[in-house]
DNA sequence: CTTGAACCTCTAGGGACTGGAGGTCTTATG
DNA sequence: CATAAGACCTCCAGTCCCTAGAGGTTCAAG
């Protein structure tokens, strides 16, 4: 059984951020002590693993929620996790894309960059260029708040 | 001269958040018509992509601002605008690992889902893991009593 | 039994937008 | 030149995902 500050060490969550998990319905309702403090266990460590991962990887929460169906009800109707499964899998190989994308302009960006002035780093250029732009301006949703 | 709906769909931003960003100082004070509507020419353009594609690579506004305040005075030494390109860089690549990771899951789970049951599901253990997990929280701790 | 760290609830704030109400300007067309 | 659609304006409230603080309670080591 851990405390909430142990989840929140072991995961690299703010102990508020917990307790907003709960009140929102990521995480379930914890246990408590006679004395109302909560109180966690593995499985519970593993659930905000995941959910913190999967905010790290920029997945709002309710994509979150969704693949979290998956892993609480193994016993679901094929169709409804597959058509969970396909429309996540569509939003990772975008953010891969994108994500190889942006790791190419960074790492020209250092490579470039040779410590001397702003005069002669490109950094600003190619962050303001528009010709390496693959984002879709226009097919476009809220990823990231 | 370009109107806001126009430069915001050159940079696919609305416009409420380039009149947002006017608010907080991150884009200059626009140029009105006697009926006072905003007026862009190109060097607004160039500033809102550059914070455009600063936010998909995962800067925030300050740190975008940091590079801004950079570009407007290129006499400042280009190490600040590289060290914030190579922390990019990083969370960049950790996330591209932990996506490919999920990908291949998801794929894998698609692939076996052909009518009965999600018999099981390892979404979980995928993004559960700690593995590589290299963000500075408790990744082998234990810190607290 | 005492003490100090860690916990509790509640409320408010913050970053980065986003949407709507209600009204005004621009511009293409008759 | 008049009109009307559509793009623009301000103001403000709401969303999402946390984060901080006040003021009080519990836990566990000594």
């Amino acid at each position: 059984m851990f405390t909430i500050g142990t989840l929140g060490a072991k995961t690299g969550t703010k102990i508020q951020t917990i307790r907003y998990y709960e009140q929102i319905g990521m995480m379930p309702k914890a246990e408590r002590t006679s004395g109302g403090q909560r109180r966690y266990r593995q499985q519970d460590l593993d659930r905000l693993a995941f959910i913190r991962h999967g905010r790290q990887l920029g997945f709002g929460l309710g994509a979150i929620r969704e693949m979290l169906v998956l892993a609480d009800d193994p016993t679901q109707p094929c169709a409804d996790a597959d058509s969970i499964a396909q429309r996540q899998l569509v939003q990772v190989e975008q953010r891969i894309i994108r994500l190889e994308a942006l790791r190419a302009e960074l790492q020209r960006m250092i490579v470039e960059c040779t410590g001397d002035k702003v005069a002669q780093c490109r950094v600003l250029e190619i962050l303001r260029d528009h010709s390496e732009c693959l984002t879709d301006h226009g097919a476009n949703d809220g990823d990231m708040a």
